[in-house]
Order: structure tokens, then sequence, then C-alpha cells
DNA sequence: CCCTTATTGGCAGGACCTGCCAAAATTAGC
DNA sequence: GCTAATTTTGGCAGGTCCTGCCAATAAGGG
């Protein structure tokens, strides 16, 4: 992965729909090599895919809460149970596993304070095995970046 | 809105790329009224752009940190130089107001330890009124979602 | 210095986008 | 419940863009 590649990774991550074209010509390079590099990218796995970005208000989803999760037990099944449910619910947009207390935080987005409520009662309360829930509501997005550092 | 807004917005957050026609196919409509109502959705803001998703292991920064922020005081001017720095800096990819001690919570992405230790004293020491900071590290992500639910 | 390998640029056929207009569907008013 | 106005749709045509192939160039090793 040579600064070229790294050229390309920023533009399409600042427009994930730039021509081939209109690309090519930021990183200074003919077509064609060009679309290699972004399909050899692509398959490697460093290109993990596109998504339109949508904004959550304007969708009808303005509350955000982080959720931090403490399991009972660590062992691999209270772990596999637990993940294998987070990656079922989709109010969930972000889990990760977390140093400290092994703790998972998470970021979950619904429409309203009455749905949140509903969301823990029927989703969270459902997984067996939690120790503890700790919510921590967002009052807005000060800033969300989709160009990784470097 | 409409459930045709909607289709078109899901199809879009798991595949940014997708061609107008087979867009179109998936939400039974013909191309241009598609279109027209893609655009009108980037128009009206609800689609906020496109971007391309990138493995931030597989780019070289597999350290993901959350940060959390408590200022001195919260009056506009302390909250406006520290909304103004963190969207200087790139390693912050995330940051939201938070309710309950008026913190903010930064997710910041770099290379190594060693680099979270440089991002602190060169960058956010630097910012002026913040009383607290408080680090979380991550092991890993268990999820990450661009699909939004409902 | 030559040979091997990787990368590039150009080309051609086909797919796709996009702005226009007429047709169809929906809505509102009466 | 009918008509008129408005909105939404589908089709078409010109032009842009993608994509797979081949030759040419550049880079690296012996």
């Amino acid at each position: 992965m040579d600064e070229t590649d790294k050229k390309i990774i920023r533009a399409l991550q600042r427009n994930g729909r730039l021509s081939n074209q209109d690309l090519s010509e930021k990183v200074n390079l003919s077509p064609s090599p060009c679309l290699r590099r972004v399909r050899n990218l692509e398959k490697a796995g460093v290109i993990d895919g596109y998504a339109a970005i949508v904004d959550q208000e304007a969708y009808g989803l303005p509350v955000t809460v982080f959720l931090q999760v403490r399991l009972e037990r660590h062992g691999q099944d209270s772990v596999d149970t637990f993940e294998a449910a987070v990656a079922r619910i989709d109010e969930i947009m972000e889990c990760y596993l977390m140093a400290g207390d092994r703790d998972y935080l998470l970021r979950v987005v619904v429409a309203s304070l009455a749905d949140y409520e509903d969301f823990i009662r029927r989703r969270i309360h459902k997984i067996p095995g939690i120790a503890s829930l700790d919510s921590s509501f967002a009052f807005g997005v000060v800033k969300r970046s989709q160009v990784l550092p470097g």
C-alpha cells in the first residue's frame, strides 16, 4: 500500500461515489490502473464496502445512547451468546469490546426515549448473563468523520 | 418520505455504489423516478454523502480509544473553543455532547499506544479549559453497522 | 546489461447516467 | 363521484463512464 493507494482511500472516504475518471485525475493516474488499484484494495479488504451516510435526525432517529454492558461471566459461551445477540439487534449500530472490566460499549440509535425503554426491556433484558447496564444519553453529534487519519 | 424512499435509503446504506439501474429494480421502480428520489433525498440532507468503509486495522490504525472529556467551564466560549479544536483534529473520528455532567465522548483512532500518548500530549493538552480526561481502550470491534434501524 | 516481473496507458464495446416529454396516478375541490 | 390540478412515473436519446484486453513502459534481480 503506497502513497497512491492512500490517496485513493482518502478520496473515496470523502466521496464514495467518485467516478473512476475523476478519481484517477485526483491521484495522477490514468483510469485503468486506478480502477485496478481500487479493486485490489477491495479484494484485500482494506476497502470494506461503500455506504450512503444518512442523517439520523432527518431519518427520524434523533436519540443516540451509549450503553455500557458488563457480563456476569466471561467464558466463551457467555461472550458468544452476547455477541450473537448484538449482531441481530438493528438498533445497535456499533459494539466494542473494552479493556478494563471486560465491558462492552454499544452505540444505540432509537426514535424516542419511549423506544429506548422498549429497546432495553424487549431486546437487552432478554439476553442472558448480563451483570449490569449503564446508559449515557447524547445531546447531539459534534463531529462525525469518515476519513481515517494519516 | 414514504416506504419507497426508505427502501432506497436502506439499499444505499448497504451498498453506496449500487448503480441506479440495480437500485431501481430493488425498489420496483424504473430508473428515472428512482434517480429523482435519490437526488431529492440528497438535497433534503437525508442522504448526507457517500463514503468508502475502510478497515482500520488493514489501514494500519488498530488502536481505538474512547476519551471522555470534562470542561472546566461550560460557557459558549469554552464550548466553541473545544468544539473547533475537535473539528481540526483528524484522529477524532466522532465526538458527542453527552447528558449528565456535560461531558464529551470522543472516539479516537491511532496506530499505536505511543501515538496515543503523543495525541494526548500534542493535541488534547493544548486545548484550554479541560477539567479532566478519561481514556477507555477498546480491544476490538464486535459490530459496526451502516444501516439505521426501522 | 539483460531478463523477469509489475505497473501503466490506450482502446473498444457495452453499460450506465441524465435531462426531457408525455402518460399515468394521485389528490383536492366542488 | 366527477373533474381539474398536481404529483409521480416511464421511456427515450445523447453523452459519459466502466471494464477487460493488449502492448508499452518502468522497476528490480542476477
